[in-house]
DNA sequence: TCAATAGATTAGACAAATTCTAAAGAAGCG
DNA sequence: CGCTTCTTTAGAATTTGTCTAATCTATTGA
């Protein structure tokens, strides 16, 4: 259903980044890669971890999540002002927000066309393109 | 070139939005309308109106420009965790985002293409489709 | 095995953006 | 003018995230 994992466990991800497989890191990526694609705030993840009995500070998850962010492992979604997003799929895809409930749903990249974009302005390049579709409760 | 504004002067568009034209929101909708389409954060319009001796408080700025958009005439642009864009351009368009600069370009809404977008969740109705091109400076 | 060292974690202070509160001021209306 | 409602405001509070400096731990190689 969803592709194999590109890493067989944590540790092996964590050196692969080049980065110390540390008790809290290890907690971190097994909290966040062992189940199905997910889109998570420091403040829920680091609400897991205490849960897990994982002693880890609000401090080492945003750490932590921008160095996962850094290798490559995870992406940042800016959605709503004052809090953000770490979502586990890092393929090209897009997203349906749901505002009452603060949830993000994926939209895989080749389900949806981005056409007809103007050149950027001079001297930049594209480096990304988020589309960011919100749905409000239906009105039956 | 930009269509006609909807308004002819500040007083007429508050009474049609049901706001009590005073000093402050006199003032803060000329800063916003009477150029040429803007994408402004609530920090910078208080400085505006500062510089232009206009005695207004930052809180002022917030509410003004939240009832702006209740109203319609402004909406918000978020694509920074920490700090929203007030965008005085109300029709249906898109943005480049200079991540440098923290500039924000629109891109109406006719000269992009968003295609095949699939239903939205269950119970839930699209509200308003966001594309954010990211750009950066480039390697020449 | 065991220091030495570089890198990691942490509590708590700090920062920035925004919202809230409650008191004082101004607009609309008769 | 006087009453009522809406508006503004200073300053406190809140929220999210970052920084600092002290403590801890993983790694390494003698
Ligand atoms: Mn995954
Ligand atoms: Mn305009
Ligand atoms: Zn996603
Ligand atoms: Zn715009």
């Amino acid at each position: 259903m969803s592709g194999p994992r590109p890493f067989a466990n944590a540790l092996e991800m964590l050196r692969s980044a080049g980065l110390r497989p540390t008790r809290q890191r290890l907690a971190l990526a097994r909290l966040l890669f062992d189940k199905a694609d997910r889109h998570v705030t420091a403040e829920q993840l680091h609400g897991e971890a205490v849960s897990a009995a994982v002693p880890v500070s609000l401090a080492t998850v945003y750490n932590t999540l921008h160095q996962f962010i850094g290798a490559g492992l995870l992406r940042e979604v800016v959605v709503n002002p004052g809090r953000s997003y770490f979502d586990t799929n890092v393929s090209d895809h897009h997203h349906f927000f749901l505002e009452e409930s603060g949830r993000l749903v994926d939209i895989p990249g080749d389900r949806i066309d981005v056409s007809n974009v103007p050149l950027p302005p001079a001297g930049t390049a594209i480096r990304r393109v988020d589309v960011i579709i919100r749905v409000e409760r239906d009105e039956d």
